[in-house]
DNA sequence: TTGTTCCTTTACCCACGGGTAGGAATGCTA
DNA sequence: TAGCATTCCTACCCGTGGGTAAAGGAACAA
């Protein structure tokens, strides 16, 4: 639950150099760089066979190391699956932080917000984030994780709301259309293992489009063959 | 892999009433009822904990039996979930053929099938067949379920393509547009359990609504006050 | 009644895998 | 050099749960 990653921000104390200290601070980001090693490591296994197909004594092997080794940086198999749980998670929350800057209608933040999500999904920790089940956590980490959950899902029923006050998007039900949109982006990581003709960025942006345009035609339809094509369909349906 | 239902083919066989089979029928009947009662009680059971969290124990309970008679009804847990994937999966062929009848512009046709589709995702084997993982089964197994959910994939493909031929769907990629819809669909099955506030028809039908119109609105924005918001928004930015 | 088939039970097996105890290297400090 | 901490290993424990053997009891046939 409490994840106090220290590798980022302790950085900062590096600044007082050639003190004694230096080698026993080295050895700590050592020791977060191998940790998150072993979370990456868990989170590509469980991408590829899934969370209760993959044992830490694969893990460790992927890592060719053994299994303590493993619990020597991670308390349980539970809390590796929650690691990468977050580690998705905050990817997408950092797009929000990035785009919240940018002055442009609220539809362009929200593409922008949605090829980042498409982006995160298709990646290591896509599919953690996405397919992991919350029932495979203790009540304490589930919790956590659903709020962060429900944090994006706001965020995106927002920029909705703020696009159709502004213009820039058509007027809709925000909650149905947040989870049209996460669902579409986040079913990726089903499919990407299988199919990586594309990139994440590339998927986004496409599926951006067709949520943008919307199925019905824009200009004036010409439904003008339809009445034959149907006949022709008709003559293969019968069997 | 060879699931003989004999039920429904054989039962042809009746008309010959008062013969001395009549009960060993009836028995025969009976006995795929149960299997069915337990099928469904597995789908029920694996949609509540997920697939691994049930034990068969839980599913035996549920039917107020004990383990072995399932047993006596299924091979294997893995069967099990096989036979719950492709009910799930039959469901949505059946919004096919029986969408294949009507005469009317495709776009109507992929609504339709679409709206079964919803409903499909948000019954009991819906959580079987979006969220179960292949990796689950045996190759044979898991190669027939792929080649099923192949099939719709294509479905709603040729559907799209023959909306943009007909002119009732505005041109796209259909590839991608088949999985953004399905992805939207698909993911109904992951917060539909906890969100229960609308009907599996009253979401589909919402999507539908929303890939339909697009977000860009159709008639001409009104971008007015965007620049107005985007302060407001960088003031609560800065914290 | 006796034999047979069908259905269900009690009681059990055992592999898998999460998790741990305790010790051996390795390296740093003094 | 001793002494301490860090890191990783070998060897083990044991609960869970998929799956089975074998027998009991009901329903039916003869």
């Amino acid at each position: 639950m409490n994840s106090r990653r220290t590798s980022p921000l302790a950085a900062g104390k590096t600044a007082a150099a050639g003190s004694p200290w230096r080698s026993s601070r080295e050895r700590l980001r050592d020791r977060e760089l191998k940790r998150d090693a072993v979370i990456r490591a868990a989170a590509r296994e469980f991408n590829r066979k899934g969370y209760h197909n993959t044992s830490l004594d694969d893990i460790a092997a992927a890592l060719q190391v053994t299994k303590p080794t493993v619990y020597y940086y991670v308390t349980s198999k539970e809390q590796l699956l929650f690691e990468c749980f977050v580690a998705g998670v905050e990817q997408i929350r950092a797009a929000f932080r990035e785009v919240r800057q940018l002055a442009v209608p609220a539809r362009e933040r929200l593409n922008a917000v949605l090829r980042h999500y498409g982006e995160a999904v298709a990646s290591d920790f896509g599919w953690c984030m996405v397919r992991a089940e919350d029932q495979d956590l203790s009540p304490a980490m589930s919790r956590h994780i659903k709020s962060l959950k429900s944090e994006i899902d706001q965020g995106i029923r927002r920029l909705l709301r703020e696009g159709i006050q502004d213009g820039s998007i058509e007027p809709c039900d925000p909650k149905m259309t947040a989870f049209a949109l996460a669902g579409a982006l986040n079913w990726i990581a089903h499919w990407y293992r299988e199919d990586q003709s594309l990139t994440g960025a590339q998927i986004a942006t496409a599926f951006v489009t067709i949520f943008e345009e919307g199925l019905r035609p824009r200009r004036g339809a010409l439904r003008i063959d339809a009445r034959a094509r149907r006949r022709r369909t008709h003559g293969t349906l019968a069997r």
